[in-house]
This record gives C-alpha cells, structure tokens and sequence, in this order.
DNA sequence: AGGTGGACCCGAACGC
DNA sequence: TGCGTTCGGGTCCACC
C-alpha cells in the first residue's frame, strides 16, 4: 500500500523521466481513472505540455507543468508506475494510462484495484485542494512534539485513528502507523489527547525513524506494488509490527496481537504497548 | 464538530 | 476440484 515511503519512492524514480520533458501522446484506458471527468478530455489536456518537475504532498504526486497547471495523482491501494522503453509494452488487463515522453519512454500507470485517481487542476486550484486535506508533512520544521501535543489535545478518538487522519500529518497509513505506535510503545487504542508531552516527542521521534527507514528500504513491497524503475521495495524484511501478529515482540518477545483499530487490522505488543503513561520509549 | 461505519474495487486466501 | 465468501486498504460521505 503506498504511504509516503511509497511515494516518495515514486516521485524520485519519476522525476528525471518526467523533469523537462514533453507528453508526446497520452491514453487512458479506464475512465475510472479521471471520474465523473471524460478520460479522452483529460488526456487531450495533456499532450504537448512540457513537466517541469514532480513532487510529493502527503501520498499524493504533482506532476507541476511549465504552464502551472498540475496533473495530481493519488495511488490509493494499488496504483503504480513503470517507465519503459516505447514500443516494449507485454499485455497487461491492469493497464490504466500511458504517457508517452518526447524522449522515447512510455510512463505507463497500472492499478488493478481500480482506486486511484489522475485530476488535472488549473495553478491556484491545488494548493487549496491540499491543504483543505492535508496537515503537515511529518518532517516539516515546525512540526514538534509541543505541536503534536496541542494538535492531538482535543482528539477523543483512538491514537491509531487519529494518526491516520491525512488533516493531522500527511502520509502516514496503516503500515507505517503500527510501525511507529511499536516503536513508541504506545497503544493503538489510547485516546489520543490523553498523550503527554514527552510521549508525543517520543512518538514523533518515532513517525519519523518508521518513515526514514521506509525510505531508506525504498518502500515495502506487498502483493504487486514496485517502483517505476522495476524494483522492488526492502522495507517488508524491516518490519517491526506490521501484519507480524503471531510472531514475537523484537523487545520482549512476547507473542504479537492482532485487532481492529478505526476499522484497520492493527499489530501491536499487548505488554509493550500499554494503555497508561509510559516512562520513555524505545524510538 | 468530532467520531464511526459503509461504499468503492478486485485478487488472494480461505471454507466447505 | 470448484464454487462461494471474506478480507483489506485510502478516502469520501452519510449519519450519529
């Protein structure tokens, strides 16, 4: 599933097949994929634009344009991206879109579940489109565990639901919340404004090792989800909660549990995740 | 207003 | 074997 590890992943292996470079020819194949927009409208849109570069809010990419508007993609569960050669395309029923550059290269889009979305927005439309559903981006300066704190005060709701909410800190999903609750020995049931200071600067400490590493590993690969170059992600071997339920506790070696949180499988250690206020953490 | 649960999809895994 | 059922996961939306 891609997060941000995920897509960060994507939007550096897309950047120099994009960056600079001409749309020749686009196609879309499923007219999911721009809803309730009409895909032949929307590919026509595109042809003859020039990229100028691509970026990354929360899980979501901005192909930006020379001319300002931004082509905004979200991959949702299974949408990926593979930058092949023209012309060296094997059948695929999962095939969504094909961008053809001016370099020769074809960025094909593939999502066999059907969830993501291609929207093209005019210059000053995707800003307010943003941050209307994004906090921010975890790594961002001013984001502190006194910011945490204040913004998690008057959550009533679980923590893991609550971490999951893309207004709260963008790019954070199911894989790399259980991986930092883990890592902060908090539970994922804890109501999220009942966290203290020092528990938020630990959790935030947290967030950020879970997301650099998911990084660093380029992704977890599950299932079908590979970079656009092919490769596949590592960060799967490096788990230290996620689907691991059954499987010991890499502090404690107790016996992983598995529940439902917001609706989520959640994995978690029922001894060192606990539901009271701890005295520091393991980051 | 914040919280919750269903809908959207479809392949994999499971049950009989 | 073959069929039917369940599950998952990000976001949106209706409802409390």
């Amino acid at each position: 599933m891609p997060e941000l590890p995920e897509v960060e992943t994507v939007k550096r292996a897309l950047e120099p097949a994009l960056a600079g470079h001409v749309i020749e020819a686009a196609t879309i194949l499923d007219s999911r994929l721009t809803r309730p927009f009409d895909p032949e409208l929307v590919a026509a849109e595109l042809v003859s634009l020039r990229v100028d570069v691509v970026e990354r809010r929360g899980k979501y990419l901005l192909v930006v344009f020379e001319s300002g508007r931004v082509l905004l993609v979200h991959l949702r569960m299974t949408g990926s991206f593979r930058i092949v050669p023209r012309a060296l395309l094997p059948v695929d029923p999962h095939r969504r879109a094909v961008l053809s550059m001016d370099n020769g290269s074809d960025v094909v889009y593939r999502d066999v579940r059907r969830f993501g979305t291609w929207e093209m927005f005019e210059p000053d439309e995707v800003e307010p489109y943003l941050d209307a559903r994004l906090g921010p981006e975890p790594f961002a300066r001013g984001v502190t565990g006194r910011w945490l704190v204040e913004r998690l005060r008057l959550r009533t709701a679980p923590l893991k639901a609550v971490l999951l909410d893309q207004r709260v800190l963008a790019g954070l999903g199911n894989i790399y919340v259980d991986e930092a609750l883990w890592r902060s020995s908090l539970h994922p049931r804890r109501a999220a404004s009942s966290l203290d200071l020092a528990e938020c600067t630990q959790l935030l400490r947290s967030i950020r090792a879970a997301l650099r590493l998911g990084i660093a590993r380029q992704g977890a690969t599950l299932r079908d989800y590979a970079a656009p170059d092919g490769g596949e992600g590592a960060m799967q071997d490096d788990f230290r909660a996620y689907g691991r339920y059954g499987e010991p506790c890499r502090r404690c070696r107790t016996m992983l549990t598995r529940t439902v949180v917001a609706g989520r499988g959640t994995t978690f250690c029922p001894r060192c995740q606990t539901m009271s206020v701890t005295r520091g953490g393991h980051p």
